[in-house]
DNA sequence: ATATTGACTTGGC
DNA sequence: TGCCAAGCCAATA
């Protein structure tokens, strides 16, 4: 279990990011290890079984936006989601300077498998 | 084995 | 704001 497989690394970074906080899909590759890799995390996070648990909705664009098309069900369901959390979606995009997630060196190493 | 796609980002104009 | 080109790379076709 030294090297999980970036998918898995994705999923671990996604779960840590707080309920009421947002994360943009390069945050995300560039916490789990994947500069330069925005696109996988949604890949990733697409083909994660686990989609009840796992807080896919609050990974955003590097503008705030919601990825989906604007009339697809998904992105319904994320809008959704992110009002239920207290977080403010406005034409789809969500206040990035209100709510992104900005994690602590130990924030992110506590819970860790080195 | 080659080509296209896509839940992306960044930089330039 | 918006469009475009590059870079990215696993999954599909």
């Amino acid at each position: 279990m030294s090297k999980p497989d970036a998918a898995t690394r994705i999923q671990q970074v996604t779960r840590k990011i707080p309920t009421g906080s947002v994360a943009n899909y390069g945050q995300i590759a560039d916490l789990a290890g994947l500069p330069g890799r925005a696109r996988m995390v949604g890949r990733a996070l697409g083909a994660d079984p686990d989609r009840l648990t796992l807080p896919w909705h609050r990974v955003l664009c590097a503008d705030g936006r919601i990825a989906f098309p604007p009339d697809s069900e998904s992105f319904q369901v994320q809008r959704e989601r992110l009002l239920a959390e207290g977080v403010l979606v406005q034409g789809g995009r969500v206040n990035l300077r209100q709510y992104r997630w900005q994690p602590s060196l130990a924030e992110l190493a506590f819970g860790l498998d080195f």
